[in-house]
DNA sequence: GCCGTTTTCGGCCCGACTGTTTTCAGTCG
């Protein structure tokens, strides 16, 4: 059972005992008992060793118990129990806006309703306004939501609203009485899937803010309007919300509504452990009459200006939003040991894109002009190879001659290069699509899976390794072949390739597409703590998608790498060694 | 149900907005 799978069913526990009204500390147990076992970095090689999974922070003896037993039999009567209080259905009325458990069990307690379809029946017939509780309001609201629900279903990867929100920011920062703004939430951390934009504004004039807010070009519908907090659904479908402070405030709430949840509970608590309680408008002092019996040492409360002030006050470095995901960075920030992250600037090229060759839509000419206008030293060209049927693969032929042309064209260039290369495929044996003849022509070759993704993990992770073993390989592309809300990623051993990877000197592709990111942030420290190096490439089909690299950038320092960890931070002359070292290993 | 440099009992992050109320519960982030 994967652990996966484990917090799956601690969290689906939770959601249960939130139905059965149940101590909401004891629900919270269970949530944070999922986070922790999803996120937990050490080694578990066995789930049914109770005494180390108990030693997990998050995990006590019950939940410990309840793992072992999930692990041991697949099974766990516990959630056997409580699941037959409740018919299975009902879970999905959690997807609905402004539903909540106690909703949920009133209108099933009290009109037997058990998924979507009953919910929109009673709507209709008007049974729902009269529950105590709810009213025409509600059961209009609940009746459109339904409605909308499967054009609205609250996913965007962050590449599909970037656009928007940046709209959105710079429309803003232009109104005269907007002192500061920025756009926080999961879009400042940089995570890959977002459901929201959370942007903040610091002004003297909130009125006007809000005003201008709600009636942008760009809002579809207005979901919520308030003094100080509006919520907004944008034309892409996305929704919007606007909050608007003092820049006295302002530190606090850019803080707060960064997040993620899990960073703001730690930080609230290093708060709390100074005397002090931390809310999104300021830090205070822990109220004299608070339930709290005994006293906290009170520390004097520093004057914060900014966030990075805020992170001193409870003794932190500042650490930066990519990192603010509870997963080791208080630790790190305490020790003055969080990574000086790579920034935008540090990429000298990058290797992965397309021509017309195959399916790319500009000529290598165009493509290294654009890549000289984002001021970068060197371009590798890698079309598909000839198996690659549904993307035009080229064949041999085709092949030796772009790379004449490309050896042509390097002989005109002042501070920039060009380098040969091939978006080779992984056959289903795990050999390329290529002869090491023709490969050993090239300046590099990319291999990567672009067919049969659905082998067992051991013959995916077989197939992939056996690749990566010819020393003629370069880099590996797009290690899962995930598509981000639209294709799930094939199943194979990502340990066990990157210690491939590790052995080989094969570099790992972080492609920075906004449908793939993919190898995902969260392997990152670990590839890095095995000395896999990382390229970020923007598998670009078009001269203008260059510049997803800018993607691929918040998804590295979400993985907590630095340039050093990025071969194409390299400038010119040292790429070209390493990419002469990586095929003479 | 978890946790402990304040503790093995008694805490557990905190506030805005909405709708249904007439002072507040529920939801959301």
């Amino acid at each position: 059972m994967t652990k996966e799978q484990i917090a799956g069913v601690l969290e689906r526990i939770a959601i249960l005992l939130e139905l059965k009204a149940e101590n909401p500390f004891k629900i919270r147990a269970y949530t944070n008992a999922a986070r922790a076992i999803e996120t937990f970095g050490g080694n578990v090689s066995n789930f049914q060793d109770e005494e180390a999974v108990g030693k997990i922070p998050g995990i006590g003896k019950s939940i410990a118990l309840k793992i072992k037993e999930l692990a041991a039999t697949g099974s766990l009567k516990y959630l056997e129990e409580l699941s037959s209080e409740f018919p299975t259905g009902i879970m999905e009325l959690f997807s609905l806006p402004g539903l909540g458990a106690k909703k949920i069990k009133a209108l099933y307690d009290q009109l037997g309703i058990s998924s979507i379809e009953h919910l929109q029946k009673a709507c209709e017939d008007g049974r729902v306004a009269e529950l105590p509780g709810f009213g025409q309001t509600t059961q209009q609201k609940l009746c459109e939501s339904i409605a909308k629900r499967a054009a609205h279903v609250g996913s965007f990867q962050f590449g599909q609203v970037a656009a928007e929100a940046e709209t959105m920011r710079s429309d803003l920062a232009a109104q005269n009485s907007v002192l500061q703004v920025d756009i926080a939430g999961s879009y400042r951390r940089r995570k890959e899937i977002l459901h929201d934009l959370d942007l903040l504004v610091a002004t003297k004039e909130p009125e006007a803010i809000m005003k201008f807010f709600v009636s942008h070009r760009l809002v579809e519908s207005v979901i919520a309007q308030g003094p100080t907090k509006s919520s907004l659904r944008l034309r892409s479908g996305v929704q919007c919300d606007l909050r608007v402070v003092s820049t006295a405030e302002y530190p606090f709430a850019l803080a707060y509504f960064t997040g993620n949840k899990e960073h703001n509970i730690e930080l609230r608590s290093r708060a709390l452990q100074r005397g002090w309680t931390l809310n999104e408008y300021r830090l205070a002092p822990v109220p004299v009459d608070s339930k709290a019996k005994k006293k906290r040492p009170i520390r004097k409360i520093p004057k914060v200006r900014d966030e990075a002030g805020l992170y001193r006050a409870v003794d932190l470095d500042f650490i930066p939003p990519e990192l603010r995901e509870n997963w080791g960075e208080f630790e790190a920030a305490e020790k003055h040991s969080l990574p000086k992250l790579i920034e935008k600037e540090n990429l000298r090229g990058t290797f992965h894109c397309h021509t017309t060759a195959s399916d790319g839509h500009n000529s290598v000419e165009e493509m290294a002009a654009a890549a000289q206008e984002l001021g970068l030293e060197y371009l590798g060209i890698a079309d598909h190879s000839r198996s690659s049927i549904q993307a035009h693969g080229i064949d041999e032929t085709k092949l030796r001659s772009q790379i004449a042309t490309i050896r042509k064209l390097n002989k005109n260039f002042r501070g920039f290069r060009l380098f040969a290369g091939v978006e080779c495929d992984i056959l289903r044996d795990g050999s390329l699509d290529f002869s090491d003849k023709v490969l050993s022509q090239l300046d590099y070759v990319i291999a990567s899976v672009h067919s049969v993704f659905n082998l067992s993990e051991a013959e995916m992770t077989r197939r992939v390794i056996h690749a990566i073993e010819n020393p003629l390989v370069t880099m590996l592309a797009h290690p899962t072949g995930r598509l981000l809300l639209k294709r799930e990623p094939y199943q194979i051993e990502i340990p066990a390739v990157l210690d491939a990877a590790a052995r080989t000197g094969t570099w790992i592709e972080l492609n920075a597409a906004p449908k793939r990111l993919d190898l995902d942030w969260r392997w990152w420290p670990r590839a890095k703590q095995k000395g896999v190096k990382c390229v970020i490439n923007p598998d670009a089909h078009r001269t203008e998608r260059l510049q997803d690299l800018w993607f691929g950038i918040g998804i590295a320092r979400k993985g907590w790498l630095i340039k050093d960890d990025v071969m194409n931070c390299l400038p010119l002359g040292k790429i070209e060694t390493a990419l002469r070292a990586k095929r003479e290993r």
